[in-house]
DNA sequence: CTAATCATGTAAGGCGTTACATGATTTT
DNA sequence: AAAATCATGTAACGCCTTACATGATTAG
């Protein structure tokens, strides 16, 4: 079983869905921390069905094609419960701004230095995004570990410290760059 | 051009080395944050040579293949100054463990709070890892923007703010999901 | 009337992981 | 004597991205 599949469970655990809600939802990474294209959601939702993960009901839609709202069979939850308690895979970390900083030292210092500058700009853009995200979600009493979107909070605020990270490496970086 | 071009065009920036050497610092993702196998490490080599970005020494080797010493060429390492400067492409990013927790409430509770002290703990071991290492590279001054090893150390940096911040939300929700 | 949104699907090709394979030298 | 290290390579397969394709309804 793929990471891709358990993300799929996951998206589901809450209610049922339409492939393309949550293909909408994959789009920003906040909500489920995981990513993938429609191109690979919609076959994987069709062999989830087959395997009998999901199950669906169609509905003429607006297109050639039915609309399928999918849910969670009862092995598909259990599955998702199974999987959920075990230990993360840890899968290396991979940023191209990261990477490009181990080999500062051939690059122009100043085009460096704007460089960070750019990209401390678009984290705190992101961060200022996930912050508001965050004040609704607490208004709302998701902060409260009883709470069913618990977990989406707990999600966002990862998202926040993340971002928070990035800002805060990138103005350093600007600073040690500077003069 | 993949990013695995550029990431092993940063691997060489500082001095020549063997495909072995790059294996192994690839294995653990600090140093280049980024990482790959060997299997793709070889054979992208060789492509590149063909490109004219790398050449290579060859001598005798160990095994039934020649020890082949790379390094950059002009045209590597001009294409490798203009990469640097180039805003970096932003991939999403891939966390089994928070995926989970947005799943968090089909999940029993006391055993994803166990699940969250583990891996607070293996990332505590983590940062204390790089927080050694950080302390070496200060005491040999690679932390002055002068040193042709400032870049490594910033990347230090970035593994260290990325571990504590991971420290930091696993705590959190040990906590919220205590009692 | 044009563009965006809703909604699902296929095809091609590149990127990445796991596994296999060779063989000399050094360490336990 | 066995295992680890040095050193390079290939093969198979699965994941993932980019691009293409259809067509109804709603918004500007």
């Amino acid at each position: 079983m793929s990471t891709l599949r358990y993300a799929l469970l996951c998206a589901l655990h809450a209610g049922p869905l339409t492939g393309y809600e949550i293909v909408q939802r994959m789009r920003r990474p906040i909500g489920y921390y995981w990513t993938a294209q429609q191109s690979q959601i919609y076959p994987e939702l069709s062999r989830m069905t087959d395997d009998g993960l999901i199950a669906h009901d169609a509905a003429a839609g607006p297109g050639p094609h039915d609309r399928k709202t999918h849910r969670l069979t009862e092995t598909g939850l259990a599955e998702l419960a199974r999987w959920l308690t075990e230990p993360p895979q840890r899968r290396p970390p991979k940023d191209e701004l990261v990477l490009k900083t181990y080999a500062l030292a051939v690059a122009d210092r100043d085009a460096m230095r704007a460089l960070y500058r750019a990209e401390a700009q678009k984290h705190r853009a992101q961060l200022d995004d996930y912050l508001a995200q965050q004040a609704q979600a607490e208004a709302r009493g998701d902060d409260h570990p009883a709470s069913p979107r618990f977990g989406a909070y707990a999600t966002l605020r990862m998202g926040v410290a993340a971002e928070r990270t990035m800002v805060d490496w990138c103005e350093w970086l600007v600073l040690q760059l500077g003069r």
